[in-house]
DNA sequence: AGCACGCCGACT
DNA sequence: GTCGGCGTGCTC
């Protein structure tokens, strides 16, 4: 008698299957176990989940097929595991089949059993070149990524440096406390060293145990790949240490993930889709700038790896490091005095007495008008560029302009697609829309009244690049060479390697001056940086989004960490490292906390603020979007979901305020209408079986014909931005 | 989501 | 007469 599995497979996102669909099987398979089964005309990778005695609720009329076949040589995935990934789909709102499939490497998804004996077997030696099959192909690939890791070859022994006294206190907590651990320490505090010492600390103790430091972003993987390679390798072997991102070829990442899973990797450095790597010995996560945003996902299961790390630590014993020089309030509030789920541990001060960079405000309501840099900032850039130092300018917006404009009948570059401008591109003549992609050739003249004049608005980082170039045309670098203006933002770092090229000349010191978005601002340290310079930061004061104020103040915070980082360089130059910020505000809290460093006081007032208008951390959010062919039909599906709640006198329904839909800030995306509805909740667990419970009528309601114009309906949970 | 089947316009 | 457009229907 045949035996029944259920099986967790990616079905499709919106339609009736069920999450887990049962099949039968000749063997009792256990769960974890990586199988392929045939859905419709296709064949599937999956994860048996349960394996029960009877066949659930299968609807009538379904034939159990049969399952095709179990991955050969991959161990079934532990209970920890399928535990981490049933919590993320039950907490954010998606099947157990989207999440276990898309946490496993791609390349499992489309390999054939026998593909994957081929892949695990030990390398055969190089066969000839000719008639070499589309699977032969794909087997070089891999070997090839398996030897451009191996690369990476084994330092000698790196000596330990020598921890000051802070480090040595923090990391004595570390290991002598459960944690969960906030680690607020400053900018070049050294919270590296900590974090290296901590994992150095779990492999010598125990010979099984694994670690995962995440990062926020892809660009700052290699930097602290280097660093852990160097430190671990010579002790614990090329395979010791792994990287897991997106930036990754796929057999890179079958690869990676093979060596976590089989314990062979002892350490995964990865960004926010590492929280689901398979780790059987997991004892230590890290979760480096903790604050950042990039650890939510912002598609398809908006889960964030900062707050699954918790979980994850929690549920497997694991001690879980959050580190931060600004952190996000919510960890703040949950690491302060009484309340105090995690242990705060503090690091205030910077290595080799580098000290934090002043902070200039310059009142640009005191300043010529419609200028972009005001004269004592190119003044002060001016200084440095004669005295061989380094500056940084930040604006957070790309091209040239953010929309074209005509003066004499009011035509804007808008996108026909999206409620948004196209944006400027100066150097390939282009107009972009930010938000769907659609390109065009900049107009010779105004398209609707023919005026040949249209007029740049607002300033990008590409016309910044042109004004200081502009204004520096005079001004001699102390070998006699004009002054050099370089640009870093998504449109100059496209190419592959291209990020890399360009932050090796700023480190050599073939540019004097650097635009940039936030992208520079992260992580990267330039040793002869004297000076960094937020141009235009004021809008985020105004934002609608309550947590814009928060970041203005990490995104500062981090990039006057980028100034006079090397306290020799800066001693030697004699030149004090200065922050210079351009605000019509000079009086803002946001500012003035900025200016003393003080990111206590700066939390402690939004804190105050979030209390009093009942924000988290005091409240749960949750969001639910509609994307639909009108802005009509997508309040409409909000707003019956709304009333098919109380009609159906959802559980815990009293406990949730549900706010009216409204379009969103950015209205139409790529000709899709988009509105959302916010839910909050002063209680985590009463917002999650409320939402739990509705999904079905979610489900039920789009397939109703009033809801034809329906594309899409999505649940966020825990949303950064509203 | 894929991948089918199914019913109407421009091509060898 | 076919090739192919994408409308709608199903998948344990």
């Amino acid at each position: 008698m045949p035996h029944i599995s259920h099986v967790a497979v990616q079905t499709p996102a919106h339609s009736a299957v069920g999450e887990l669909l049962s099949y039968t099987c000749d063997e009792v398979l256990q769960p974890g176990t990586l199988v392929r089964v045939p859905l419709g005309k296709r064949e599937l990778l999956g994860v048996v989940w349960d394996t029960p005695a009877a066949p659930a609720d299968i609807p009538p009329g379904v034939e159990l097929r049969s399952i095709a076949c179990v991955l050969p040589g991959i161990a079934p995935l532990s209970r920890g595991w399928r535990r981490l990934v049933g919590f993320a789909a039950h907490y954010y709102q998606r099947s157990v089949g989207e999440i276990a499939v898309t946490a496993l490497p791609p390349q499992l998804r489309d390999m054939t059993a026998e593909q994957l004996t081929r892949r695990l077997a030990p390398p055969k030696p190089a066969k000839a070149k000719s008639s070499k099959s589309k699977k032969a192909q794909a087997e070089e690939n891999f070997e090839d990524a398996a030897a451009a890791i191996a690369v990476a070859a084994p330092a000698p022994t790196t000596p330990l440096v020598a921890l000051s006294a802070e480090q040595t206190s923090v990391f004595a907590q570390i290991e002598q406390n459960p944690g969960p651990f906030l680690l607020y320490g400053s900018t070049g505090s050294g919270k590296t060293e900590v974090y290296l010492r901590a994992v150095q600390a779990l492999l010598d103790a125990n010979p099984e145990a694994q670690a995962l430091v995440m990062v926020p972003e892809i660009n700052l993987t290699p930097q602290l790949q280097e660093r852990f390679v160097a430190r671990f390798t010579p002790q614990y072997g090329q395979e010791a240490v792994v990287s897991m991102h997106s930036g990754m070829t796929n057999p890179q990442r079958l690869k990676s993930w093979l060596a976590a899973h089989t314990g062979r990797a002892r350490i995964v450095l990865g960004t926010r889709m590492s929280i689901f790597a398979s780790l059987p010995g997991l004892k230590l996560i890290v979760v480096d700038e903790e604050h950042d945003a990039s650890y939510k996902q912002q598609e398809g299961a908006r889960y964030s790896a900062r707050d699954l790390a918790l979980w994850r630590g929690r549920d497997t014993g694991s001690k879980v490091i959050l580190g931060s020089a600004t952190p996000s309030l919510e960890s703040w509030y949950a690491s302060d005095g009484e309340v105090g789920r995690y242990q705060r541990l503090e690091m205030p001060s910077r290595i080799g007495a580098a000290a934090l960079p002043r902070v200039r405000l310059v009142d640009m309501t005191q300043q010529p008008k419609r200028i972009v840099f005001s004269p004592p900032l190119i003044d002060a850039i001016t200084d440095r560029v004669k005295r061989g130092e380094q500056s940084l300018i930040l604006l957070n917006r790309r091209g040239f302009a953010p929309v074209l404009f005509c003066a004499d009948c009011n035509w804007k570059s808008d996108c026909p697609h999206c409620s948004a401008h196209q944006v400027f591109h100066k150097g390939d003549r282009t107009l972009r829309c930010h938000h769907c992609g659609f390109t065009q050739r900049v107009p010779f003249a105004c398209p609707s009244c023919g005026n040949p004049d249209i007029l740049p608005l607002g300033k990008g980082t590409e016309q910044l690049q042109e004004e200081l170039e502009r204004l520096l045309r005079n001004v001699q670098r102390p070998d006699g060479d004009p002054a050099r203006v370089a640009r870093i933002d998504a449109d100059t770092t496209k190419a592959k390697g291209s990020l890399e090229e360009q932050l090796a000349a700023m480190h050599a010191g073939d540019i004097d001056v650097l635009v940039g978005t936030q992208m520079v601002a992260k992580g990267h340290d330039f040793r002869r940086i004297t000076l960094v310079a937020a141009v235009q930061p004021d809008s985020a004061l105004y934002s609608s989004d309550y947590r814009a104020p928060e970041r203005l103040f990490c995104l500062l915070m981090q990039a006057a960490g980028r100034a006079g980082r090397d306290a020799l360089y800066v001693k030697a130059q004699g030149s004090a490292p200065e922050m210079w910020i351009q605000t019509h505000d000079a009086q803002h809290a946001v500012y003035a906390a900025l200016k003393r460093h003080d990111y206590p006081a700066f939390a402690k007032q939004q804190l105050q603020e979030r209390l009093d208008a009942g924000m988290p951390p005091y409240a749960f959010q949750a969001i639910v979007r509609a994307d639909a062919r009108t802005q009509e039909a997508a309040q409409a599906f909000l707003s019956a979901a709304t009333q098919v709640a109380k009609d159906a006198g959802l559980p815990y329904l009293d406990e949730v305020f549900i706010y009216p839909p409204i379009p969103m800030a950015v209205q139409r995306v790529a000709n899709v209408e988009r509105a959302q509805m916010l839910l909050e909740a002063t209680n985590r667990s009463a917002l999650l079986r409320f939402l739990n419970s509705w999904q079905q009528y979610l489900h039920w309601l789009r397939g109703l014909p009033d809801h034809k114009g329906l594309v899409r309906w999505l649940v966020d949970v825990d949303p950064l931005s509203i």
